[in-house]
DNA sequence: AATTAGCACTTAACTAAAGAGATTGCTAAA
DNA sequence: TTTAGCAATCTCTTTAGTTAAGTGCTAATT
């Protein structure tokens, strides 16, 4: 349990070392703080505190930095997010402010205003799409055995992908093809499709195409990309600003971690509260040590809830941060709700 | 004019400077040289080698590294590739040895078994489709009022693009619209159509549609794309290995340029010979005075030509990296052709 | 005329020592 | 409980000295 004062003393702690990256000693917080007492007496807390593992020295004579504790301690109770510069709201509200043709742009051109307001690296996640299930499937023939494979699904996501074929398939096949998974799998969710594309299906087709397995491939592939989360990201290169006596390797770990969807998809975790703060070794994985992880949900009513996330050093200057996640979430549903109302009705 | 001995040593420095990273002495030169002649006779050898530019030292009483000209002489006049070593002909031809759907799929493919043999950044670039011809146009309704344009060229390149209409536009208008398009604009060449696109186009799509911004936009938007010369690029990363006293702000540069299109095919180039080098300051871009780029095209017949290069740091062993992009052409033209003799015939 | 041995000189890289500055824990007094 | 005072600890910076590698030049040698 901490006292008032300790919980004075430990918020300028982390508000001191997360501005200058310098452990905080007794006697600059003695004069800071609007207590009067001397350095002594802070030591002494201090002591407390670190007794407590909230806090810790960088060597024996050092002052003291939080500890992964001591932010967590601070994140839980101490912090107030701080609000939002005019500045910061103009830019959000400028940059969310053209014409969007697609959902995907959106979140898209999000994850790069995120990454510019926190000069961290940003990920946005777009209104949930799993359970979705497949509401159409096209094959439209380009000329030169060159086809198009589109899935829609009925959240209204597309994939397609391009594909050429050996033989001269005629359109009235493709046709029959297309009919035949219409008429068997729409209304499914795509876990359930992918599973009846290697049950029944393929004796199924073979009435319509000699060799079908070019085109299940195909198929196949759309819907795993399909059913995969799609993360946006923006401002990678970020990530170069912290990389302390330049660690080559972890800093490779940590990008093809980023670049790995299925990887980041991991870290990032199901959406929990609406904003949750995830600190150093307190995410499993390793190249993470040293980095923080800001999630947050924003929701859009009937059309289901996304996500939000910025990743920086676990030295970030919290209240700041959660800030601007807090407002931006905010900003980018309101921005969605208008979009939906503008296309739905 | 370099004399015979001059050239050897020439050589000698540049060879182990590249293996080494650490300036070639005399007397190291002396031990290896194949003729019997003192480190003192080097060291005048060097000196002159040092008059006419070509080495020179990092402090007054270092050995000698190679200056960009003294690379450009080596290059020029006394590099040999190095044959391929039969590992990484397996590697190449396991990798290239799959089934593929699309020829960017082994473009892309391409880039990254090129980083990986070179463990350089690698980038390649499909056989050229400028004055590639527009060659044909579909939207296809996608319900929900998402509509996909798909756009495809005479070259078999496929752009396409998904967006939403607001008004619910009928089955009829779309095919007008494509009829128009095909009607008006196949056969021409991108940058003519785009052209067409402001001029023309615009009045006449009234007839059809009420606010055809939208869709102008969004055709538009492929179009260009579509034009764009899109380049593969493998192992990024591999630029944080050579990321000298992590100068994140050179990197940042290097990899902000790596990543727009534009730019890269600027430093790139035209192809022109069949394997050329440039060298540090050789090429204007500022980010890239510590690196070298070798280009090499590739030659698939009637189908064109493309390219492939490798970026890595000034200090390459270009024998070794001659020899694997000499290899990869003649690999990829192969396995092009091989491609383009299974789907036209 | 070309080559070589020899040597003074330069520089980077490493090590050691010394001092400055910041901060702690502890003791004893207030 | 708080505080003043102080020795102890540790980092960081500076200075100095040493070593090893390498150069350029001169004078002798081939």
């Amino acid at each position: 349990m901490l006292s008032e004062r300790q919980m004075m003393i430990l918020r300028a702690v982390v508000r001191d070392f997360t501005n200058s990256g310098v452990p905080v000693g007794s006697k600059a917080l003695a004069k800071q703080l609007p207590i009067h007492v001397s350095s002594a007496t802070i030591r002494n807390e201090m002591a407390a505190l670190e007794d407590q593992g909230l806090i810790r020295k960088t060597h024996s004579s050092s002052g003291r930095i939080p500890s992964v504790e001591g932010y967590r301690y601070y994140v839980d109770h101490l912090v107030k997010p701080d609000p939002l510069r005019p500045n910061d709201l103009n830019m959000i509200q400028s940059s969310l402010g053209g014409d969007f043709h697609k959902i995907d742009e959106i979140i898209s051109q999000s994850a790069t205003i995120l990454s510019n307001l926190t000069s961290y690296t940003a990920f946005t996640l777009k209104p949930e799409l799993k359970d979705s299930r497949l509401s159409g499937f096209r094959l439209v023939p380009l000329g030169h055995r060159q086809v198009m494979a589109i899935l829609v699904t009925d959240s209204g996501d597309v994939e397609n992908q391009t594909f050429d074929v050996t033989e001269a398939v005629t359109g009235e096949q493709l046709e029959a093809v297309v009919r035949l998974i219409n008429d068997q799998l729409v209304g499914l969710t795509l876990p359930e499709v992918l599973q009846k594309l290697r049950t029944d299906i393929p004796a199924k087709i073979t009435h319509y195409l000699q060799s079908p397995q070019g085109f299940l491939d195909i198929f196949g592939d759309v819907l795993t990309r399909a059913a995969q989360e799609r993360f946006y990201v923006g401002g990678r290169l970020n990530l170069l600003n912290f990389s302390q006596d330049s660690d080559v390797d972890s800093l490779k770990a940590l990008y093809s971690l980023i670049d790995k969807t299925d990887d980041i998809a991991n870290v990032l975790g199901q959406p929990r509260d609406n904003i949750s703060v995830q600190i150093g070794n307190e995410m499993t994985n390793d190249a993470l040590r040293n980095y923080s992880l800001i999630t947050a949900t924003y929701d859009v009513n009937q059309h289901g809830r996304g996500m939000i996330a910025i990743l920086g050093p676990t030295r970030m200057p919290y209240s700041r941060m959660l800030g601007l996640v807090g407002a931006f979430r905010e900003e980018l549903a309101k921005k969605l709700l208008d979009y939906y109302r503008y296309y739905d009705e």
